[in-house]
DNA sequence: CGATTCATTGACCGGGATCAAGAACCGTGG
DNA sequence: CCACGGTTCTTGATCCCGGTCAATGAATCG
């Protein structure tokens, strides 16, 4: 069974056998547990070592002065988290877990080494880098020119797909531990108008929601709420190899 | 006369005199003139060339389905557009000018060569990445939390540091080329709603404007208007050397 | 079984959108 | 030189989405 860090890198490219052993390899030593709201890295630090979220959902996010929480991405199984602390000074942001999570500790010397040496996954690091990216500046589109309705309708999209390409959901049903406050920090609402955005959602028979399992009821309905595009995404193997194991688990839905 | 690349480069770490010469060399042999409006690279397309900015104002955008424009950053001398490009398989957004401006291009084969090559460089682009992503972060947060004053406040803020850091103003007067409509697109407000603030911030005397030469009165007023940080820039060389040439642009500024 | 967090709903308010209409500023050609 | 059509800027009037405040359930947990 293969590491959610592989899985996820392999919506990019496919791995030598070597690359593949390497990246399995790297999540297995060192794995902590964390529980819910508990800090990974925090803004400003430097930390030796990189993580990567193994399962359970972090976060990105950013306190600011008045108090409130910035949330800037959520960050599904196989989700480095701080692959460039080793490139910059400090985090400018934090990460915690949203969940309890098991995350893997890869010391930062070992990353080093593997990035000047392994050019396979030094690429692959640098797409993980770029679709961040990529998924930051559809943030910005959400928050620019979307409404609450489709904000949320996208957040959910969004963060079903990402889960399903890791292979931590089959069917339409995840776990998506958060509260609708850690909803309303990630898209910039309130706790009370993400409830009603939820309940428009359910009404709809968009999605349900039981507890912290949530079901897509009607993906394209939920996709044509949130105006889903997915080139950002970059899934480049997943486009040239539509049968590969990521094309298959991501069928029907990009 | 060092190239705007380094100037911009070099707020993270100083470069040998072959680096530097290198650099220099990137950008000066094909040079373009783009007229405003016009596109330098658009969504979708895979170009053979990267480019950089060498003079003028350009940014990045997306259209969507409904016509609209949100522009998500803003290219200022200096600054690479499409680095990225030789590993992702295609753009997934655009980049025009917004005014008359000089674009290089450096083929792709002499960037990859450099970046396989010349880690000092690499690690330079790497660099200029998680700049760009620090950036998007903040806008983010900018869209999440501060109102429409302050988003203003906060784009003019930023726009003159970068434009001071890659020495293209002197004083506290810059070109910034661009309409009311542009800033409405970077911001996610209306045209009409950015002109009540400029004019907010006009009575206020934090700023003043004539024709497309923009004149901050009081920075230290304006950063308190914006409600300023400089962390996500990470101008590690500007902090480690504050005498720096970089450093002595930026002096009392950050 | 209290205590605390989380979800839900209603009433009200305000910042920014929308609509509309002038004014100022172009580059262009006569 | 002025006349012009097209942007861009400016200002006012009105409306609505989403914030704020508040109260009540529901769920979780020591």
């Amino acid at each position: 069974m293969d590491s959610p860090l592989v899985m996820k890198m392999e919506q990019y490219r496919r791995f030598s056998d070597e690359d593949r052993r390497s990246l399995n390899d790297l999540t297995s030593s060192r794995q902590q547990e964390y529980g819910t709201r508990e800090d990974i890295i925090r803004e400003g630090e430097h930390s030796p070592d990189i993580h990567i979220v193994l399962s359970g959902l972090a976060c990105r996010y950013k306190l600011l002065e008045n108090g409130s929480r910035q949330i800037m991405a959520f960050l599904v199984p196989g989700h480095p988290c701080d692959a460039e602390i080793f490139i910059l000074k400090e985090m400018d942001h934090s990460i915690c877990a949203l969940a309890p999570s098991v995350i893997a500790s890869v010391p930062g010397d070992i990353m080093r080494d593997l990035m000047l040496h392994r050019p396979g996954i030094a690429l692959a690091f640098w797409w993980n880098t770029l679709q961040d990216e990529g998924v930051l500046r559809e943030r910005i589109i959400d928050e620019g020119r979307r409404d609450a309705y489709g904000r949320i309708a996208f957040l959910i999209y969004e963060v079903m797909l990402r889960m399903r390409a890791v292979g931590v959901i089959k069917d339409q049903s995840f776990d998506f531990p958060i509260t609708q406050s850690d909803l309303a920090d990630a898209t910039g609402l309130t706790p009370v108008h993400v409830n009603r955005m939820l309940v428009k959602l359910r009404e709809e028979e968009l999605i349900a929601i039981e507890g912290r399992r949530w079901t897509v009821l009607n993906a394209a309905g939920l996709r044509k709420a949130a105006k889903f595009e997915v080139s950002y995404l970059h899934l480049d193997r997943v486009k040239d190899e539509p049968e590969s194991e990521a094309g298959k688990r991501l069928k029907g839905l990009i």
